[in-house]
DNA sequence: GCTTGTGAACGAATTCACAGCT
DNA sequence: AGCTGTGAATTCGTTCACAAGC
C-alpha cells in the first residue's frame, strides 16, 4: 500500500470517482458498490475495485463501499482535505472567466490572488481580489502561501511567467497556454490545450467514428 | 498503414508534433530529426519515430523529416486540412472567453455559431456572430454544417444541451462542464475539467513531488 | 558517417476469474 | 448469497537495439 506505486492512470480517475461519490451522497445513498459506481463514472467494476485496492482495503465484502468514508479517503489521497491555495496568472478574458468560476471552490481550491502585467488592470479589483502586477509576484506568492498556479497568459509570455512562479516557490502549475513549459525537477505541470482536444476530435471525425476516443 | 490501428496515445501526441513543426517552420528550419523534434515536444526520439511509423514512411534515412511535408501529413491525418466548423454552446464568461480566443482559428477550427438560452443574450452579437437561442439549435447546427460543438454550459444544463447537439447531427463534442455525458455510439466526446487537473496536481503536492505526472 | 524504421524486449494498465470475507 | 480484493492473463504502450538506406 505504499502509494508511491499508485498507477498514474488510477490517480487520474480519482477526481471522477470523487465527483460521483459526492453526487451519490447528495442523493442520500449511504453505500455504493463497484458496479453502480462504475456506471456513474463510465468505467467498469473491475477497474473501480482495482483502483481502490491501491489505496487500501476500503470496502466491505458482501456489502460495498461506504460513501462518506470513501469520500474522505479519496480527498485525503488527493490532498484536498484542507483547501489548497491557488492563484491565476494572466487576467485576460480566460483568466477572468476562471476567477468567476465557482467550481474550484467546491472541489478543494481557493483562488487567493490574480496577476497580470497590464498597467491598466493592476490595482483594479475583481471578485474581491486585487490584481497584482508581475514585478512582485514572487513575493506575493510566498506571502499568500500559494501552492498552485493557473497560467492563463498569452503564449509568448508564458515561459517567463512560469519561471517567476517557480522562483516564487510554487510546485504545481496548470498551464492553459499552448506552449511546452520548461520547469525544474520537482515542479509538476499539467497542460490543458483545447485546440489539442479539438484536433483529436477532428481525427475521429476523419475516421468516420470508426475508432473509440 | 491501416490507420484504424494508430494507437490512441499516438493520436494524442500528434497535435503537439504539429505545433512544434509549425514553430520549426516559422524558424526557417526545412528539416528536423527525431532527436530535435523530441526535444521540442518533451518526448524522446524513439517515441517520435515509432509514432510517425504508424502514419507511413515519412522521413529519409540519414537525413530526417521534411518539415513542410510532415506538417501536411499530420494535418491530413488529423483531418484539419480544411477548417472544421465548430460552435460554442453556453455563452457565459467561459463561452465568451473562448469565442474571443484566436488560437482555434490558427489550429484548424472556425467558430461559426454561438448558442445560449438566456433571453437577454439571444440576438445580441459578439465577435461578429449573433447569439442563437437553444430552441432552434438543431436546425441552425444543420444549416451551418457544424461538425464540432464546445459545451460551456452550467453542469445541470449540459446533458440536455448535448442531447440537442447530437440530434442536430454533431458527431464530436468537447465538454467543459464537470459531468459525464451520455451520448449514442458514434459520437466522440472529450472531457476537459480544470478542477480535475488541479486535483491531480494536488496529489503530486501531497506526495511531496516524489512522483512524475 | 548519420538517421530512419521496426521487430523484439520490456513495462504498465486493464480485464479476467476466483478465493476470501460478511 | 453477495461483493470485495487480488493474483494471473491479457492487452496496450514504450523503449531498446540494430538492420536498412541515404
Amino acid at each position: 500500500m505504499e502509494n508511491a506505486q499508485v498507477p498514474q492512470t488510477t490517480i487520474q480517475r480519482l477526481p471522477a470517482y470523487l465527483r460521483c461519490l459526492l453526487q451519490a451522497q447528495a442523493n442520500q445513498m449511504p453505500l455504493v458498490n463497484s458496479n453502480s459506481l462504475a456506471e456513474m463514472c463510465g468505467t467498469n467494476a473491475a477497474q473501480v475495485r482495482k483502483d481502490f485496492s491501491y489505496l487500501g482495503e476500503l470496502g466491505t465484502r458482501g456489502i460495498g463501499y461506504d460513501v462518506g468514508e470513501l469520500i474522505g479517503h479519496i480527498s485525503r489521497v488527493l490532498g484536498i482535505v484542507e483547501r489548497r491555495r491557488a492563484a491565476i496568472v494572466g487576467f485576460g478574458k480566460l483568466g477572468g472567466a476562471l476567477l468567476g468560476y465557482s467550481g474550484f471552490g467546491e472541489r478543494g481550491f481557493e483562488i487567493v490572488a490574480v496577476f497580470d502585467n497590464d498597467r491598466s488592470k493592476i490595482g483594479t479589483s475583481a471578485d474581491g481580489l486585487m490584481v497584482h502586477g508581475m514585478d512582485d509576484i514572487e513575493r506575493v506568492l510566498r506571502e499568500l502561501d500559494v501552492e498552485i498556479v493557473i497560467l492563463a497568459t498569452p503564449a509568448a509570455a508564458t515561459q517567463g511567467a512560469a519561471d517567476k512562479v517557480v522562483s516564487g516557490g510554487v510546485k504545481a502549475i496548470l498551464n492553459l497556454a499552448p506552449v511546452l513549459l520548461n520547469v525544474p525537477e520537482g515542479v509538476a505541470v499539467r497542460q490543458v490545450c483545447l485546440s489539442t482536444d479539438l484536433q483529436i476530435l477532428s481525427f475521429h471525425l476523419a475516421q468516420g467514428g470508426k475508432t473509440d476516443l
